[in-house]
DNA sequence: ATTGGCACAAGACACAAATGAGTGCTAAAT
DNA sequence: ATTTAGCACTCATTTGTGTCTTGTGCCAAT
């Protein structure tokens, strides 16, 4: 248990840390209004936190810098929630309401503002529906020897993919082999939908055109599973580039990479409310000094999804949390009725 | 006019500053079986080279790398194709065969084997029909209160978006308004297709629902704008940063914000042939040691698009070259009948 | 026209000393 | 029992110095 001057200690250290990137040292706490004690004192608690695991040093004469177990106490039970950050609210709902009747757009725009605001990286999987549907499987001649095949669900995600057609091949018979598919498909689950592409591939139920249709259903297969690649928006990616501390190639590379594979999606699973999530605690991919916050958003009883901001763990906490659950709000409430 | 002993020690000293990336000196060029000339003497030619701006120092007394002009020079009169690139040939008949019917994904993964192979940032845009015109206009209600809209082209790109239809509004209605927008707009080029839109919204052909159909029309014209940024693809985005002229947070951060912003894509307008540019010549985005190379590749006789790829100037162009012709050849040859 | 020789320039490297921020510990003060 | 002042110590950082290396430019000789 940390006595309450530790806590301030522990406070004023992070606070200002957060702000220069720079290891704090005990003369630095001694001009803190709040901590009227010699630097000795000072240092006698902060040898203290760092037994306790709260604080770490670069070196053996260098000024404490915070753990990430000091910054989940932080985080935890330190906090002061900043009140400046309203002054952005307005602009928030203006941008809402500007996207209320297109969601995915909303969705994007609000990622956008939120790394506007932050400055740092920003991202949205979602609105995800509970059950995953088909509603329609379509197909759009566009000249003799091509035509667009359209998957689209329930979700409203659209999956498209033109193809050429073979020679010898008849566009009409085509046309039905997609309508028969449309009927067959549409309305069931993602996982039904497959079994019964594989069942008919079986018995032959659909017409047969040897290594085109096998193409087609691969082609099927394929776009089924990228639906379950939830959708994901991202803005500001190369904001992380702009922190000191990650001003090095290889880690900015695998920064990246990991983004472009879209590795971070399958941490953001489904969780009920505000995340802190640091650098260790994210197994799949150990990124030190890298701090996700996520919070997710509900948009009616079936549609939901998370957003999140990934940034330093140096961030600003007490003002990149309201922000962050004041927009996850406010996306719910413009759908609800 | 360069002698042909210049031009000799001009290729040289790009062959190996391609290699090492180090700056090149006379005691090096000794060396190199055709150059049986003493270091005083290709000192003399050097100077020279530099005189006319085919080569740089880094400092008064180091050796010399090639300028912008020198790469132009060696890529236009001294490249020697490497004919050990025909070795790759197989793999990219391979991969472009698997993907016989669906181009988008041919063109994808063509772009991903070419980054694989240089280990250089690839993109292509297109395929691009010339005629850009609507083929469909579609809607597709999702619940009671949402629906996708979508729009295909006779290209098969293909826009979505979902929407919530506000209270007191008629799903059937609005099933009718987007069937009259069909048969308005079907087959129409993307210019007329806006012209008849702002015409019936000032004719109010269309019924009106006021706010509601605002957005609506807003989404329409966005979805158009849409259509004119053309199809990337894009692969390897990391790779320019194991290069290690651009191991520099700034310059990084400066490159994939381009890439984001596909501002290279407005570069790669259609061009007859191959095209080699250096920094200084990408006007727009003045991005210096960066060299994109790019060939247009042809479907039919109205689509056709852009493959390229981006390195450093100091790129071995006799592998790259040979590698992006087969390429955009084969992409072509695959749907020729 | 070509070459060998030599003085010179400038980055790279290694090492040492000075600087300075900050600590840990102890003895004295409160 | 806390708190503080004082002091010795540590270590990263900066500055300075000399040496080494690579490569140039120029000139006189071939």
């Amino acid at each position: 248990m940390l006595s309450s001057r530790q806590k301030l200690i522990l406070k004023a250290i992070i606070d200002e840390y957060i702000n220069t990137a720079q290891p704090v040292g005990s003369k630095y706490l001694t001009q803190v209004p709040y901590l009227t004690f010699s630097s000795a004192t000072l240092r006698y608690d902060m040898a203290e936190l760092e037994l306790l695991g709260y604080l770490e040093k670069t070196h053996t004469s260098s000024g404490r810098i915070p753990s990430e177990l000091g910054y989940k106490y932080y985080v935890d039970h330190l906090i002061t929630r900043d009140v400046d950050v309203q002054i952005s609210f307005p602009v928030i709902d203006d941008v809402l309401k500007q996207n209320q009747i297109k969601r995915e757009q909303a969705i994007e725009e609000a990622v956008k503002l939120l790394s506007d605001l932050t400055n740092y990286t920003a991202l949205a999987v979602g609105p995800t529906h509970d059950k995953l549907t088909i509603k329609k499987v379509d197909f759009i001649p566009l000249t003799d020897e091509t035509a667009t095949l359209l998957i689209v669900t329930n979700q409203g995600h659209v999956e498209h993919q033109t193809i050429t057609i073979p020679d010898g091949l008849n566009m009409n018979d085509l046309k039905e082999t997609i309508k028969t598919l449309d009927e067959l498909l549409s309305n069931k689950t993602l996982e039904d939908a497959s079994i019964i592409l594989k069942e008919s591939l079986m018995k032959n139920d659909l017409k047969t055109f040897l290594d085109f249709q096998q193409q087609l259903m691969a082609s099927f297969i394929q776009a089924f599973s990228k639906f379950s690649e939830e959708n994901v928006y991202l803005s500001g990616m190369t904001r992380m580039f702009d922190q000191p501390e990650f001003d090095n190639g290889g880690y900015i590379k695998k920064f990246v990479e990991m983004l472009d594979r879209r590795d971070l999606v399958k941490m953001i699973g489904q969780q009920d409310g505000l995340q802190v999530r640091f650098g260790s605690d994210m197994k799949l991919i150990p990124m030190e000094n890298c701090t996700m916050i996520s919070i997710p958003y509900q948009i009616n009883q079936q549609e939901h999804g998370t957003i999140a901001i990934i940034g330093p763990n140096r961030m600003p906490y007490g003002k990149v949390i309201p922000l962050l659950e004041y927009i996850a709000l406010n996306i719910g409430k413009l759908y609800k009725k």
